[in-house]
DNA sequence: GACGGCTATGCATAGGCGTG
DNA sequence: CACGCCTATGCATAGCCGTC
């Protein structure tokens, strides 16, 4: 006995490998959930966990997930070219649209393409060195 | 009697009115586990779900979301009021965020998530049809 | 028809332990 | 260290109603 299950209060574990353990177990339990939400109800799940290791997992679909991610790989080559928008501040691609006015196909595709630029930018731009991202990964 | 629950099936439900219930009250649990996991092992989690009808709902960065979400849940059926965040500059999301100040996994999930909170809360205000959103989205 | 509440029930999972 | 199995228990939720 002392075998069952605890109530638990949802706070930041102090133990790191039981934190692990939670994590791994959670995200099962959740890529699961996903699952049976899209079987149940034919919606389109995505799920991106990035452990606090810095490792990440997703569920449902590489696809729906490539869409966002896909435009990282590019990035290698003018990642920190300062003459690009290295100071520019993101918003401001966005300035000027506003909600009220996309009442139309065309507004919807303005948002949408200044959408793609802002996120090609950010992910070709951002000065992440590799190192730094490996040792997330390393941990 | 009759109350309680029923084992279910994880299979398309036929009748399209309880499809959208248990979509709504499990995309509710989902977001909750997300949370949770959160939470517990300091992961980050970000949760993307597209219902059947093609709305997108997303979980992750809480900050301004959940403020938004609120603020802006019940404006679905009544897209084009003034008062709601018709008159938001869409450019709000991402002000204060820089491109040189992206330097670390934090920043680049905080512009991953104000870029998928734009692009939800667009699709989601936004008055035209399905068929044309889900075009968009099928690219 | 979207939600929130209800209740009985199914399901997820904390804590242990053993295995590779 | 990362699994998988186990058991008792907490938690999510199917079905049903009442409200707006």
């Amino acid at each position: 006995m002392g075998k069952g299950k605890k109530k638990i209060e949802i706070k930041l574990k102090e133990n790191e490998a039981a934190r692990t353990v939670t994590f791994s177990k959670r995200r099962k339990g959740l890529f699961k959930k996903a699952q049976e939400l899209q079987h149940l109800t034919g919606a389109d799940v995505a799920v991106i966990a990035f452990s606090a290791a810095g490792r990440p997992y997703t569920h449902g679909g590489e696809d729906t997930l490539d869409k966002y991610l896909n435009y990282c790989e590019k990035k290698d080559d003018e990642k920190e070219d300062p003459d690009c928008c290295g100071s520019q501040v993101l918003g401001s691609w966005l300035e000027g649209i506003k909600v009220e006015e996309c009442d139309s196909a065309d507004h919807l595709v303005a948002v949408k393409e200044a959408l793609e630029e802002i996120r090609d930018r950010v992910f070709m731009l951002t000065p992440v060195d590799e190192d730094f991202v490996r040792s997330l990964l390393a941990e």
